[in-house]
DNA sequence: ATTAAATTTAAACAAATGTTTAAGTTAAAC
DNA sequence: GTTTAACTTAAACATTTGTTTAAATTTAAT
């Protein structure tokens, strides 16, 4: 298991055959799962010999953790200063959740590997990276909101923490969903699809966000 | 791949050792998905002999279709009478909602498999049975909300496709990052998390919807 | 009680798995 | 130009994989 602290040390010089091969192995990741992708599969994908997977990474576990280590800070969404805007709460919110969105949706394999090895009781990987990024984006949120709060734009008695799961959750269950909604929604090309999220998806997460916060049942 | 309809004649009569085959086989495709798990690793759980899932299930794979098979229709809500009971559109969505939680959440497992299988590349499964529950649900949500907007309790232009995703994608985001959650909430027991779960984020969602429902930006 | 069918077993099977080896090639340093 | 290090390769390795076999046992039917 490796440590999140590590992160610097090893994370920053991989030269372009080791950036090939995380990639590729990345995509089949998310595809077919990790135990369900072979060595073989990734270096006949990267146009590589098997062994440069143990030769660069050690085994294709570590390979699974540098993947990690290298993405989750990708999914560090600089929004420290949105607080700090000149925008009003709701306009903040919007922001977040664009953004918010937006970064996961182009992290998509990442994230759906993620999802599955979050809960996987097979390995013990170190999430904490992980869950640090997620802490720092609910404290952004929990600012914008109070902020809203105060100026009596939003009600009080809000759980906070229940708003990212609504967030996320509604993009996730829609993506990984996709087969059916291509269905239900008639898209013709995943062009379309990709479209409706950026689009209309991102539009409901918002609105339905902003109705929860002002509602007074 | 197999037919959903050929559900009848299949699934119908197990005995108790097939029973105990499938349920073994659920639990551990669930923590550690299809590939994650071997057929000697629910054989050693089920206390069997391997041999004994290719006698009663023909493959590995076969397995996986007869447990979606079997666990599908237990999906199946049965709210069609739902719609006509004597409850005000609110409480229709309340208990909608509750019922649609409760029953995906006493099937945690199952759902978490299909979620995983559901958009592997792996696999070609057959999930149109699944696809039909869902339908069928959507159809009772869309009967209930366009009865309360008839009735001028819920706005016009309501997206209902994206109302699911957002029931079903909380509850899933939340229950998936459980250890995440049981160190933001502070749970210390699965028990409490469970509860929250009935009681607290069940709330939440409700409250979400209805507020989308009845919110005029 | 005898026969037939259904169940259960240990062993064997080939194929696929992740990893290592040792020989080869290329590139960099001196 | 030689030496050293880095890279790349094909082959081999031991396990593990899903599945089948054929014999043994149990159960049910007659």
């Amino acid at each position: 298991m490796f440590k999140f602290a590590d992160f610097y040390k090893i994370a920053m010089d991989l030269n372009e055959k080791q950036i090939e091969i995380l990639s590729v192995a990345e995509k089949l990741f998310a595809e077919k799962g990790f135990d369900g992708t072979s060595v073989r599969d990734i270096s006949t994908n990267a146009d590589i010999n098997v062994a440069m997977i143990s030769y660069y990474f050690g085994s294709k576990e570590k390979l699974l953790e540098q993947l990690i280590l290298v993405r989750v800070q990708d999914l560090k969404i600089k929004l420290e200063n949105l607080f700090n805007e000149n925008l009003s709460p709701f306009e903040k919110i919007d922001k977040f959740i664009y953004f918010y969105i937006q970064k996961i949706d182009s992290n998509r394999h990442m994230y759906k590997i993620m999802h599955f090895e979050i809960s996987s009781k097979k390995r013990k990987l170190d999430l904490g990276g992980f869950h640090q990024v997620k802490k720092n984006n609910l404290q952004i949120l929990t600012k914008i909101i109070e902020d809203g709060q105060s100026k009596n734009l939003f009600k009080q008695n809000i759980n906070i923490a229940l708003i990212t799961p609504t967030i996320l959750g509604t993009y996730f269950h829609f993506y990984i969903n996709k087969h059916y909604f291509d269905d239900v929604l008639n898209f013709k090309s995943d062009e379309e699809f990709n479209n409706y999220i950026k689009n209309e998806l991102t539009k409901h997460i918002q609105l339905t966000i902003k109705s929860l916060l002002t509602h007074e049942n």
